[in-house]
DNA sequence: CTTTTACTTTAGACACGTCTAATCCGGGGC
DNA sequence: GCCCCGGATTAGACGTGTCTAAAGTAAAAG
C-alpha cells in the first residue's frame, strides 16, 4: 500500500532520473517536489527500507527495478488521462496536467484498462511523453534527442515538450511549438537559448531550460523545402 | 480547504438524513463510515467548528446549509461520475460506485463541468439517484416512496435502488430489479421482508433493509395485466 | 427515585507527511 | 593537510485522522 505521496516521489525520482545520470540528490527531490529537504530526507529513507530506491547516505538515491515499475505504473495513469481528457473530454493539451497529476493516483487498474480501450491503446500522450504499456517494461527513448543539443541550420520535428507549466505549454501551443512540428534551428546563444524558425514564418527564442526539455527528431532538410523560411 | 474525510463525512451525514429524521447519533455515522464513535466525537466537533454540522453533545448532529451545500457537491460528483462511467466507459452500474466514491474528491469543477456536458446534463445517475444540480438546490425526493411502505397487490415501478455494496447490486441485477422495471408485490412478512413479482414471472424475497432503500412509483394496476402472474 | 445499560465523550497514543532550527559531512580551495 | 561552505541529516514539533481504554451521561427499567 504505497500512500499518493509515495507515488508521487517514485514518479519525480523516475523524471529526474530520465534528465540527469543517478544518484538523484536530496535537493534535486526537494526541488521539484516542492518540499524541504529534511522531508525528503525521511521520505527516502522509508522507500529505502520498502526497497523501492536505493539510497546512499549524503549522495542520493536511485530507483530500484520494483521503484521503475511503480513509478512507470503512475506515469502510465498520468499520459493516459491526459490523452482521455484531450480525445473525449475536449481538453486542451495544455490544461490537462493538473487534473491528471491528481488522477494518476486514484484511478483503478479497472479504470485504467478501460480508458486505454478507449484510445485504442495509444503510446503517446498529447505532449508526446511515450505512455508506458501495460506490462510496464521501461518505454525506450532513443532517437530522440534534446532541442537544445543541434547545431544551427538543422531541420527538426518536435516530438516531444515537457508537461510541467500550464503557463509554459499554453505559450508553446500559441508559438506553434506542438508535438509534430516542423522547426529549423536558426541559432543557439552562448548561454543556451535556442531561436528556431517555424513554417509559418515565425521565429521564436527558448531559454536553455525550455529548450533542454523539449525532444526533438532530425529531419532531412529537403523535406521542408517547399516552406523555406528567410534568414533573419 | 475541506479535506477528503469531511467531505465524506458531509456526504454521509447528508445520505443518514434523507433515511431518518435528524440528529444524527454518533454510532449512526461510526457505522456508516466504518470508523470508531470516538474518530465521530472528534470529527463532528470540527465539522461543528467549521460551521458545516449543528452539533448537540449526546443527541448527534445535523447539517447546516453550508453542510448540505457540500454534500450535495461531492453527491453531485459521485452520480455524475457514475453516469459517466456507465455511458462513457462501458460499465456495468452494478460496479461503478467504488470507483466514484474515491473519484468524487478528486476531480476539479472543470471535469465536472465537462463530464455533465458529455452526458447532456442528466438528471438522475444509473442507480436511479437523482444527481444535484449544478446550483446545488436541494434535489426534492417528492412522489419516491419506499418499496417497504406499499400493501401487497400494489404495483410500482422501481425508481431507485441503492448503490452501496457491489454484491447486493448484482444481486438485484440479476433478479431484473432496475429502476425502470415493474413489480407487483406479493407479500409484505410482519418482519419487514417483502416479496415482489417481476414481469417474466420470477418472484423475489427482499429482506427488510434492502426493501427499504429501494424507491418506487405506484403505477395503474392494469398496466401490467397482460403479463399477469401467478400467485404461489 | 434509583439503578442499569447503552451510547457518548475524554484521555492518550500512534502513523503520516510536513515544517524549522540545529548539527553534521565531505569535497574544493588554499 | 586544513578549513570552509553548501548541501544533507538529525532533532523536535505540529496537524490530521485514526485507534483503544476509561470515564461520563441520559434515559429506560425497575
Amino acid at each position: 500500500m504505497l500512500s499518493d505521496v509515495m507515488e508521487d516521489y517514485l514518479k519525480g525520482i523516475y523524471i529526474l532520473q530520465e534528465r540527469a545520470e543517478p544518484p538523484i540528490s536530496t535537493s534535486q527531490i526537494a526541488d521539484y517536489l516542492d518540499v524541504t529537504p529534511p522531508t525528503v530526507t525521511s521520505m527516502v529513507e522509508k522507500l529505502d527500507d520498502r526497497g523501492l530506491v536505493e539510497r546512499e547516505k549524503y549522495k542520493g538515491v536511485e530507483l530500484t527495478d520494483e521503484g521503475v515499475t511503480v513509478a512507470l505504473e503512475v506515469l502510465r495513469h498520468h499520459r493516459l488521462l491526459e490523452a482521455y481528457l484531450t480525445e473525449h473530454l475536449d481538453y486542451d493539451w495544455s490544461e490537462v496536467h493538473e487534473e491528471a497529476d491528481v488522477l494518476e493516483h486514484h484511478i483503478s487498474e479497472e479504470f485504467e484498462r478501460r480508458v486505454a480501450e478507449a484510445l485504442d491503446d495509444p503510446t503517446v500522450d498529447p505532449h508526446g511523453d511515450p505512455i508506458p504499456n501495460a506490462d510496464l517494461s521501461p518505454p525506450d527513448d532513443a532517437e530522440h534527442t534534446r532541442l537544445s543539443e543541434h547545431e544551427p541550420g538543422t531541420t527538426v520535428e518536435i516530438s516531444r515538450v515537457s508537461d510541467r507549466e500550464e503557463e509554459e505549454l499554453r505559450y508553446l501551443k500559441d508559438a506553434n511549438i506542438t508535438p509534430g512540428t516542423v522547426v529549423r534551428i536558426v541559432d543557439v546563444a552562448p548561454f543556451g537559448m535556442v531561436t528556431v524558425a517555424v513554417s509559418d514564418g515565425g521565429r521564436q527564442s527558448l531559454p536553455e531550460e525550455i529548450a533542454d526539455s523539449i525532444r526533438v527528431k532530425r529531419v532531412e532538410t529537403d523535406a521542408v523545402s517547399a516552406e523555406e523560411v528567410p534568414e533573419a
